[in-house]
DNA sequence: GCATCACCTTGACTTAGATCAAAATCCTAA
DNA sequence: TTAGGATTTTGATCTAAGTCAAGGTGATGC
């Protein structure tokens, strides 16, 4: 059983630190757990500090007045979430909910803050976490705005075949339905598109597995760029 | 005509600074200008540092295969822009053009990078600029995946209200079609739909200038909530 | 004063994707 | 092992918004 100083010791954004700044760290880091399912905030709660995932999934998302839902992001292991309000000094801009039961790290806002000015290094850790979330923004948007859903589920696929380094079956970590939500789509729509991409001889889908069978054609359809660097 | 480093001392990522660090900032920034109409990065350029805007404006966008663009940020005097590359030390996320004559600061990476690491209050105007930043894009993808596009043009022109402190008329500062582009649609569909709000009796429009007819409309048409704090 | 170009609007048509409804499949737990 | 629920698929229909094409409006400069 691993305790909350090798926790804190694997954690990205905690990379590069001496140690007796994560024993600083450590000492201002709470945990607290949640149930599958279990809203950990709103949009539009306070935020008094944000959370870093020891075990387990959370999902952050935006529902519309209709109850169709956007997720923006899925964390697992070692990411922080809800961090906008410690910085900006506002609300929560969307939900997050624990899709798995979780195990999560808290650090209150003002010890946090303070331990941020005296750390330049956990500074630059943090505006490189900020930076990069900001870059999967500009790419969410470009496919909602710019890309068909075809060419959304086709980008999926291909990053989590990166993501799993494997040729020739992947699996999806998620359910349709949340996959549909993740591509700012519906289930139904989503599945009609998995069957047009199987006709066309791109994959094959059995449940959640699914072969990749024309890797050139799946990165046509996507543009797909690999991102190099 | 303002020097640097009045320039320098009125940009909000800067607020709070002593004046010796404002004149170790005057130190690594160099003046660069641009042409209206002018690109300033490509998306996939290397980034070797970020700009503030002096004066003029910039545009911060995407474009598909297709050639339709989406506006991500329009930015204005004393807003930083291209910051991503500098902290997730990658290329470029999206494209930069000169919307008007522009005259920028800009700061070389590792000289910042070097700077930011001495002075805490700089990494956390820093940290509050991308919060923000990333709070704003989560309204955005929000918008173009849950709302409809008159949702979309009643929250923006109720924004405009709102930032132009102005009860009667508003004023675009920005082409129709530039607007279009924001706003995740086409030139023909925002005339559509301003035709449709002012058949609503909700605006009036002429040419540039937006009368609001009827608030509390436009507020419900948009689900608009204040963000009070 | 008129030509030119950018911008905006309008009309007719098409289409991607949503909605509604129902059936099929899968999963889990008693 | 089977009942019940959740998840996924399929079908029929609808609609918001895009496309293509043609005009209209307005500003700018020669």
């Amino acid at each position: 059983m691993k305790n909350i100083f090798n926790i804190i010791a694997e954690i990205p954004i905690f990379n590069g630190l001496p140690e007796n700044q994560l024993d600083a760290i450590k000492e201002i880091a709470l945990e607290k757990q949640f149930n599958k399912g279990e809203i950990i905030f709103s949009e539009g709660d306070e935020g008094q500090g944000f959370f870093v995932i020891a075990a387990g999934r959370v999902k952050i998302y935006k529902v519309s007045t209709e109850g169709k839902e956007q997720i923006l992001h899925i964390f697992g292991p070692g990411q922080p979430f809800g961090e906008v309000p410690v910085f900006a000094g506002q609300k929560f801009p969307a939900n997050a909910q624990a899709i798995e039961k979780i195990k999560t790290l808290f650090f209150p806002r003002s010890a946090f803050v303070h331990l941020i000015s005296g750390n330049p290094s956990l500074a630059l850790n943090m505006l490189a976490v900020l930076s990069r979330k900001l870059r999967q923004f500009t790419v969410q948007i470009e496919n909602l705005s710019l890309k068909e859903i075809p060419a959304r589920l086709a980008s999926y696929i291909l990053y989590l075949a990166d993501e799993q380094r494997n040729e020739e079956v992947i699996e999806l970590t998620i359910s349709k339905g949340q996959l549909a939500s993740i591509l700012g789509t519906i289930p139904e729509t989503l599945s009609r598109i998995f069957a047009k991409l199987s006709g066309r001889g791109l994959i094959r889908v059995d449940g959640r597995k699914i072969t990749l069978m024309d890797r050139n054609g799946l990165e046509d359809l996507a543009e797909y760029v690999k991102d190099t660097e």
